[in-house]
DNA sequence: TATGAATGAGCGTTCATTCAT
DNA sequence: AATGAATGAACGCTCATTCAT
């Protein structure tokens, strides 16, 4: 019989070996040695469960934007309409201490996306997901009256959601000028402006 | 007696070189081989120019960025107010066929800033210089009573710009469902929301 | 209690997934992990088998030579002579679609003897396995006054073994000048020369 | 100014350096970095005047084939008929201790022929001309009377072709069983079945 | 100044082999 | 016996950078 190992699991700890070591040294230093040994593997294992490099990154894409959807989805229990929103927006766009690792890997995943079609068609999908839940989360505050009738949910998601990236962007890129509170308050600001 | 050279034209032909072809190839095709054999100029010469590649994407961004500025400045001129802050969002955010270039390039210059400082610190510097363009007219449209007398110019600059951002990023990255009219349409329905 | 396999048939097995990965996929395709995939049995019992790679292709060679040598032996009782000259050449160096296979694994296997002592000593034994036949039917051929009386059986084998193995080299290589019924021709009009 | 180096030249090291290294250490110990090693310089260098390995060895073959054709074209020059293809074939299918690197270099080539289509076209183009030579000789050595009028130059020179082949490839490998001496016996041997 | 040859560290990937179960 | 996870040396290749002329 052979060792017994959960397939999955390993894949998970090369997943967070990626968020760690790119969080610590950046997309650079995301060589397959250095997340062999980050993950306390050895390097050929690291392709035994993964195909190539991008297999791995798309991987790593795909468990931290899974557990931020598992995020939300709890608290869309609790919460409807621009509350849920603001959770929402707040969870996906602001980036802190916490979430900077995650926003470092989705920023690579976003560099390899304007390269490589694959990254692309995955890119494609999740917006597709994320603009989905905005819309419907923006009909939700319609019905109940907290936004005004005129606003249309499809195009407002849109914009929605490139105010959500941009922050995302700086938030990373420039967290001395658009702080944790300073993203808050701008998510904050922008769904006033859609309140009656 | 050594040859006369323009030294600041020469270092233009290259920064020339690299907007081409990374609007050509991408940014991994952005090697310092391709990048002489484009500007028609030996590869040797490169580094008499530039110390390092680094130094060039640098000068490339500065190269592309000056550029627009020059641009904005023109149409200052002739505008004022929110028509000028449409045109300079459109100028700034808005990817298109012949913009696409300069944004791929402001991408990789922006992974970059996600990972070495001296990108990171001319990120910032373009940043302020863009937020104090913004507020300042932002600010003449209050004067003039375009807008609204309550908002408050400094803070509102940053969500303009933090918008401009994740339109450019997401014009660039899915054309398809952001393609240049939903981006122009993106910007006058956020400008609309501060008129009166 | 142990289970109970034949530790000849698995042999068998993975010989013949040797014969036809190399048929398929050439010499290149042949790693250790295609063969226990090809042979439909696990990756590890290819080491329970086969000391080693080497260990394998030398099996797989003797697996295929010895499959031949049967057919010689089956088709030896029935022709004597010149026939069963002409026979165990276009049965030993012709080189079709059906025997492509075993000349692939074969010229792998010369390529080895090139450079490895084991493969080469294998190599020369089976030589003088097949110069001592050619020679034992070169001197029926010479009792039965086939061929002339001053044909020297032992020189003249060996002049027959180059020429069928130059045959299945070219065969093999360069199928579009030298198919199969030109092949035949050559061993054909080879004999020929040695009638009287 | 550069530094001044005769790209033709250094291409030549490089060939000459697989030529020994594959003398001595067989086509395994072919990797790149042995042949910048063997050559004298830097590993990075080889992929400056050489794509791939592919096209290293292919340079290799051809610089070992050409230098082959101008001893056979002086030779051309004094000889005629017979003779000449006596020396043609010594030239070509002998296997002797100065002419083994070239014959493994050959075989490595013939090898890769088998599995590659680049290397096959090589091949296909280096037999056409070995095969028109051999028929040039042939008919030559018929209008002279040499030779029978009733052989057909064009299929003689194939049967002459493969058994020169078959010759190099078994005193290649077998030089114990197929010593110079005897491969020179074969070659005439089978000259003297041609004549009257 | 200008050129392109030279360098070698580093990359992703392959794969025979070993090992724990 | 049987399994497949684990290992790491080795490979071809890339490329920014340095250097000799």
């Amino acid at each position: 019989m052979p060792k017994i190992v959960d397939h999955d699991s390993q894949r998970g700890k090369f997943a967070e070996a990626v968020m760690r070591l790119v969080g610590r040294e950046g997309l650079e230093g995301l060589t397959m040695r250095a997340v062999a040994t980050e993950a306390g593997l050895s390097y050929g294992s690291l392709f035994h469960y993964f195909d190539s490099k991008d297999d791995l990154l798309m991987h790593a894409v795909h468990y931290s934007t899974s557990q931020q959807s598992r995020r939300v989805n709890e608290f869309s229990i609790r919460y409807k309409g621009l509350k849920a929103l603001e959770y929402l927006m707040n969870d996906d766009a602001l980036v802190d201490e916490t979430s900077r690792e995650d926003s470092l890997v989705w920023m690579a995943f976003l560099y390899k996306a304007a390269l490589k079609e694959s990254f692309a068609e995955m890119h494609a999908h999740l917006i597709s997901g994320w603009l989905e839940r905005i819309e419907t989360l923006l009909r939700e505050a319609q019905c109940e009256g907290e936004v005004r009738q005129d606003m249309a949910p499809e195009f407002e998601a849109m914009a929605l959601w490139v105010y959500s990236a941009g922050i995302g962007q700086q938030g990373l890129l420039h967290p001395a000028m658009f702080p944790p509170v300073v993203q808050k308050k701008l998510i904050s600001a922008y769904l006033d402006k859609l309140r009656k």
